[in-house]
DNA sequence: GATAATCTGATTGTCGACAAACTTACAATA
DNA sequence: TATTGTAAGTTTGTCGACAATCAGATTATC
């Protein structure tokens, strides 16, 4: 994925001959929470997941004191749940996460394709080309129905919208959104599916940002949004009825899935 | 604040009798990390402040294992710093930082509005009443001349808006913005300001939700968060000039500050 | 036969300790 | 005098262990 500039110097202008980035060595616990991420994001974790500290602690080659340092992060950023004296398990994502993950990616995503306009010309020829560059990734994975291979160009193609049209702060948040978008994709079918309406959906993205038509792009998100909620809860074209029961047949009474309680009550 | 309810027992129509919610007692690390955000919002924390984990522990009455694991969760949230080596720090907001919170709730908190045009009247009537007290609070600190009351009851004001406009999720995300945000004002100034604008300002809010009219809801809160930035930057009512340096100036050339590095790179 | 009580095994939550790493201060040299 | 090298002290990062707790299975009782 492209990495704008590290730390704090993507600031314009204040490029200064002799001034160093900071080193940044990760701490074992940035790298375990990585770790976990990518499994998460690769599938070796599908959500349900019920993991032992010390099993997972030894796999990684660490004592479950950093690790649970690093569960705590992922709880936090809501991939994890940590119910009380049964270790880890990878959250489920419901309807409503489903709902409620794209509603806010609407909120955020056409927003960043203003701020992408509004940026330097040399910088935005940059970012059309990374763009460009990742749904070349996706036209390929098409072709060779690598439907893993399309889902990964696909995070990565929001993540350079990401990256260049936000903050720090929202960069991260977006990040997060989509791991968990991941994470409904898994949480919703057995495998992956590919989904051959993407890449003409994101050709279109790339040409309205070239177009310099912010607001072609924001409803062209917005569709594409829409119409990914529905391919995930699989709703034909006119809902039919009211799916929100349908997943609480698959339990009827029981008292709870044990990976989609809990949320921390973070406030 | 107003809790709507505990769980996930909210939606509506679900309601059976006999079904109770699951007990949730907090874990070790949940009240930790409870009683720092505590600590934080009531600037007992101010942004800069350095802490050595044994002290720190030994204050909690608690050992070093479970304060570690709740500082990921506050590191995570973006309320912590944690330099490698130096305990830990609270995170002190740069311009950017505000200029970057108020965007992002610019971007929520209207959808939040017009989410609660939405509710069923009963709940809607129930909302207008929690917020009108909020006011009502924010009315009585101001007559004391009590800006930290004052800056309690905005925040649960807020916290209103997000737990019945939105989703867990995002509650938690605003949640953390509010956060975020009394940590602009402690970064900002030394000491809390009484705003008078403010309380006019929410009465505004409670009467264009009563009036049902979402989009002058939308417009206030746009133009309130505008001006909430402009007093914590303390530009007059035209920026005479880019500030963007004046902070600079403080820190000349120093390294680091050692609380405003550091965000983990999540994704 | 079904329900309740008991027991056991396993796992977590917490703590204390050790060693490595870093910061700070001091001294030596150019 | 400024700068570099050295050393000591402090704090963190990590690990291992103990004990309380909980889940599951077994047994007893109605």
């Amino acid at each position: 994925m492209a990495t704008r500039s590290s730390g704090l110097s993507g600031l314009e202008g204040n490029r200064q001959v002799g001034r160093l980035a900071p080193v940044r060595r990760a701490s074992t616990v940035d790298l375990i929470a990585e770790r976990l991420r990518e499994a998460v994001v690769d599938g070796s974790l599908p959500p349900g997941t019920v993991l032992g500290e010390a099993e997972l602690a030894y796999q990684l080659g660490v004592s479950r004191g950093p690790l649970r340092e690093a569960m705590q992060r992922l709880t936090a950023e809501g991939l994890l749940v940590i119910p009380r004296r049964r270790g880890l398990a990878v959250r489920t994502m419901t309807i409503e996460d489903v709902r409620d993950i794209h509603w806010l990616r609407a909120r955020i995503e056409p927003e960043l394709g203003r701020r992408i306009l509004t940026l330097p010309p040399a910088e935005r020829r940059t970012v059309l080309a990374e763009l460009g560059a990742e749904v070349k990734r996706m036209q390929r994975a098409l072709k060779k129905d690598d439907a893993r291979a399309l889902g990964d160009a696909y995070l990565d193609f929001h993540r350079v919208l990401a990256v260049w049209g936000g903050s720090l702060r929202l960069a991260r948040m977006l990040g997060t959104l989509l791991i968990e978008t991941r994470l409904c994709t898994f949480s919703m079918f057995e495998h992956f599916e590919v989904h051959r309406d993407l890449v003409p959906e994101h050709v279109a993205f790339v040409e309205a940002l070239a177009a310099e038509d912010g607001e072609r792009f924001d409803l062209l998100v917005q569709a594409h949004l829409e119409a990914e909620v529905r391919r995930l809860l699989a709703e034909p074209e006119d809902s039919k009825e009211d799916e929100s029961d349908r997943l609480h047949a698959e339990t009827p009474d029981e008292p709870q899935p044990l990976d989609r309680l809990d949320l921390p009550e973070g406030l």
